[in-house]
DNA sequence: TAATCTAACAACGA
DNA sequence: CTCGTTGTTAGATT
């Protein structure tokens, strides 16, 4: 889950939960916590919600108290709401049940996190403390967006997808802002022209924005269990491997970026020889 | 400059300057200090050389008032010792002059390092604290050196040479110990069996010691300006490009490995085919 | 020929 | 689709 599914489960789950008071929790793989369970539980049972808000890829629950509940759902996780247990989903790894009934439910796919930190040490919480700006806060100008850039002699796309330069960008919306502005992920950061960097600006905003209100990718579910409306059909060349360039027609390639892959139009999005061979 | 050069430069530097006193300081390269060149030198003049001993790649100079001079000669430099400043050599970056009129000289080929160290804080100065054990101390045994390469999942050559793991050797020592010991520099450490393990062991403490008694390498002077005797006739691999092997006779291979070279029998030497495609 | 640091990148594990 | 650790490499440094 990236930027556009963090704030639509984070604006979910901060109008069903907010003012709710937690009175059970279950843990099955403990690992995913910043303390023993039993240390967790009763940090957090009995704590009220104020506030749920988004951070890049993280949920930040605030509690009373100060505290303040971090969540990575990882490589993917599905966080379920249920109005009272007897409606709970019977596969999960957390449930965090409510004073009232209602809770909600976590699967994770493969590895997630849950710490709980106080507001005055969220600056020690070295997983969360040095995330960058947001690509969609009002704040985040084109000159921001170049100050970023400016001097970095790194891959744009591993620029892009450091959660510290910028939040909330994975390896899913990186593709087709690179390609709506016509540059390859290879490229360094320091190389692109203006033209470049104020096209990737709105690019990303603007796919990021078309996913947020298309409901979030078509394969992640939100808290209520739906399913999100950006799909195949929205994608310009990302997971398009074979075929056509929606611009030129060109076969889109996929291309292995250490672990990553990316997927690129090589007509449109050209590699300077140099970097080809650096 | 390598284990057995600064072994022989300490012990020159320590027989001719105990209970010498700093009088006079000359740095024209001040960027090789660890602080400004007049707090330096004030902290520095007047005191007395109590001891000099070798430290991997460096010479530690103990100093009266609990003072440390630690010298890395970099890339190789010429430490010269005079009698008197009549006779010093003409070219160098850094003169150190004694009450009795006697110092020496350093003349840098690249980079080097004169930093000055309060003994009670050597453990905060970050380019010594983390040194390794020095292979020929008599409490460096195969069982420390088997620890040393245990679980380790790193090439052997990069790890041997890795100063926090053992202390003196660089890319000048390292190519005839692996060959004595049929071990390829790209072995990963933990795929050495006891006997390959053992026979490099044995092969590094030879090779060092055997360039100390022949004082040190060809190229490099001591501290009275005279060579080595340990040349490309004493070398087995090493710098040996295209030349047979002594053992099998098979033409010697120069690879790269990162910014390095490494010099190697490919017959006497084998890479595992797994360790070729990793 | 030779040293070291750093940023960036890759592989692996959890 | 995650993040962190470990190890590797290229580039820079006086």
């Amino acid at each position: 889950m990236e930027l556009p599914e963090i704030v639509i489960l984070s604006r979910q789950m901060d109008e069903a939960l907010r003012d709710k008071t937690v009175a059970r929790l279950e843990v099955a793989n403990p690992k995913c916590l910043n303390m023993p369970l039993d240390e967790f539980r009763s940090a957090l049972v009995g704590r009220t919600v104020e506030a749920v808000e988004p951070r890049g890829k993280w949920v930040f629950i605030s509690l009373d108290g100060g505290l303040t509940l971090l969540y990575n759902t990882g490589m993917g996780a599905d966080t379920l709401y249920f109005k009272s247990e007897a409606e709970a989903p019977e596969k999960y790894h957390q449930k965090v049940v409510f004073s009232d009934g209602s809770g909600f439910t976590v699967r994770v796919y493969w590895f997630s996190y849950l710490h709980l930190v106080h507001k005055d040490r969220l600056g020690e919480h070295r997983l969360t403390a040095g995330i960058g700006p947001s690509p969609l806060d009002p704040a985040f100008t084109l000159s921001r967006f170049r100050e970023l850039l400016d001097g970095k002699r790194r891959a744009v796309k591993g620029l892009l997808t450091d959660q510290r330069v910028l939040a909330g960008i994975g390896n899913v919306y990186i593709h087709d802002p690179l390609f709506l502005a016509g540059v390859h992920p290879l490229r360094k950061a320091n190389t692109l022209t203006d033209a470049e960097t104020g096209k990737l600006y709105d690019s990303i905003r603007m796919v990021l924005n078309e996913s947020l209100e298309a409901g979030g990718l078509a394969y992640e579910r939100n808290f209520y269990g739906e399913m999100g409306g950006y799909g195949k059909g929205s994608y310009r060349v990302a997971y398009k491997e074979g075929e056509p360039c929606p611009v030129c027609g060109t076969a889109i390639e996929k291309i292995r970026m250490g672990s990553t892959s990316s997927y690129v139009c090589p007509r449109c999005q050209p590699l300077p020889r140099e970097e080809t061979f650096p």
